[in-house]
RNA sequence: GGUGGGGUAUCCAAGUGGCUAAAGGAUGCAGACUGUAAAUCUGUCAGGGUUUCCCUUUCGAGCGUUCGAAUCGCUCCCCCACCA
């Protein structure tokens, strides 16, 4: 019997590390490099699931934590696993849980892990993270929670998943060399718990990505990669700080992927900016996910390609009053849904109105452009051309 | 015609002698958003300037009291309710 799971570089130059694979599952194939849309609770917020494939799209992650507490793993069992629960037919991941130990105990999430001013704008309800795991407040109705690397694993399975991530510990930027040294320590024990665990009841459904951590600091994240490399993981993810800004993040994912296994598909945790994407595909990255394309679709953003100039924004806010009167679609080389039917001008007034629709047709346009944007980085490796794409689109 | 209530910035609405260019909403105008407690959050919102400070004009209109008025008094205009 063949294994459902394989990875399969399919092509690459011989002195550029970026490359496309092929990653087989029980529920399709993905071609990379791609991008993989979160669906935390299980939904893509603000699309169905038939609206995000009719986009394209390949792949879709889910969240532990927030299954875990709604509806609970069971309920998600009961119905043979999250592509039955949810109408997502293609491949799926599950996150670990790690992220949100960080993000509901730091407040501002992205700020910390990027480095800017920590504003702690929401109420902790991290309580206390142990060797054995973290405690947490559950941000539903306050009650006490804790989640251990077995404690994941086993609602990962429940879930069903295709791929399934151990929990680690995500530090902050500011977060000193030995702090984070320390933290690295205790997510590779995690990371062989959850080793330990998977395997105990393992069901030949589900493979288990490895997580690096070991922040911006090259010596650490090798020591990290060494521990990836030596336990029994199908792929692998890059996690943890990135570094204050993105010249940074690039440094660090670069030395990172320098050390990394080239035989199992690598994994850009919470990375999707368009640009950012590019770097790490030159660096070669795999596959990327991140809640940006969709969440700004909500909030009146739609991706657009500026490659002309330098410092252009990777996307337009059809909130700005520029649009009231704008009769053009938000871009003519575009194919999807939105763009085949609608105004600029219309999408702004759907959001003045306060219209759900407006952030139902971006997330279908951001949707749509990104799978376009990672159909034309594919065919730039595929046809030999990556060097020129790469440098095209980045200055 | 009588009695009572009320007129505050684009709108709604606090404030009833100085700390008030005037709370709080809303709207408007911008910004942020990267393993989603996010259809959220932040800034700004009389005008002008040499912009951590200064000047001008504002609380229905006018006049007045006072060192000082959106706040007190008088007159007028308008709105609402009830009674004739």
């Amino acid at each position: 019997m063949t294994d459902s799971f394989s990875y399969t570089i399919t092509a690459q130059k011989n002195n550029e590390r970026a490359h496309c694979a092929l990653i087989s599952t029980p529920h399709g194939t993905i071609e990379t490099p791609n991008f993989i849309f979160c669906a935390t609770h299980g939904a893509i917020k603000g699309a169905t699931m038939e609206q995000i494939k009719a986009t394209g799209a390949q792949f879709v992650l889910g969240n532990t934590y927030h299954l875990w507490l709604q509806p609970g793993p069971d309920v998600v069992e009961k119905h043979g696993g999250l592509q039955r629960f949810t109408g997502w037919q293609g491949p799926m991941l599950t996150d670990s849980g790690g992220f949100q130990i960080f993000s509901l105990g730091y407040g501002g999430v992205v700020d910390e892990i990027k480095g800017k001013k920590d504003r702690s704008l929401r109420p902790r309800s991290l309580l206390k993270i142990t060797e054995d795991g973290a405690f947490f407040r559950s941000y539903l109705d306050g009650s006490l929670c804790f989640l251990s690397p077995e404690r994941s694993v086993q609602i990962q399975q429940k879930l069903g998943a295709d791929f399934i991530l151990p929990l680690d510990e995500c530090t902050p930027f500011h977060m000193k060399k030995e702090q984070t040294a320390a933290s690295m320590s205790r997510s590779h024990r995690w990371e062989e718990r959850s080793v330990r665990q998977f395997f105990s009841t393992f069901n030949n459904q589900q493979r288990m990505y490895g997580i690096v951590q070991g922040g911006v600091y090259e010596d650490l994240r090798r020591e990290s990669i060494d521990f990836v490399n030596s336990q029994p993981f199908f792929a692998q993810a890059i996690g943890g700080s990135l570094g204050g800004e993105k010249q940074q993040m690039y440094e660090v994912v670069d030395f990172t992927m320098r050390y990394l296994s080239k035989s199992r598909p690598t994994h850009l945790l919470g990375i999707g900016g368009l640009r950012d994407i590019l770097e790490g595909v030159q660096s070669g990255v795999d596959t990327f996910d991140c809640v940006h394309p969709t969440r700004i679709a909500r909030h009146g953003c739609a991706l657009i390609e500026k490659p002309e100039a330098e410092f252009a924004k990777e996307h337009i806010n059809l909130k700005n009053r520029i649009y009231r009167e704008d009769l053009r679609p938000i871009d003519d080389q575009c194919d999807c849904y939105t763009c085949r039917n609608f105004t600029r001008s219309y999408l702004h007034h759907l959001f003045k109105a306060k219209e759900n629709t407006g952030g139902l047709l971006l997330t279908i346009h951001n949707a749509r452009f990104m799978v376009r944007w990672m159909e034309a980085i594919r065919k730039a490796i595929l046809d030999g051309h990556w060097a020129e794409f790469y440098k095209q689109h980045c200055y």
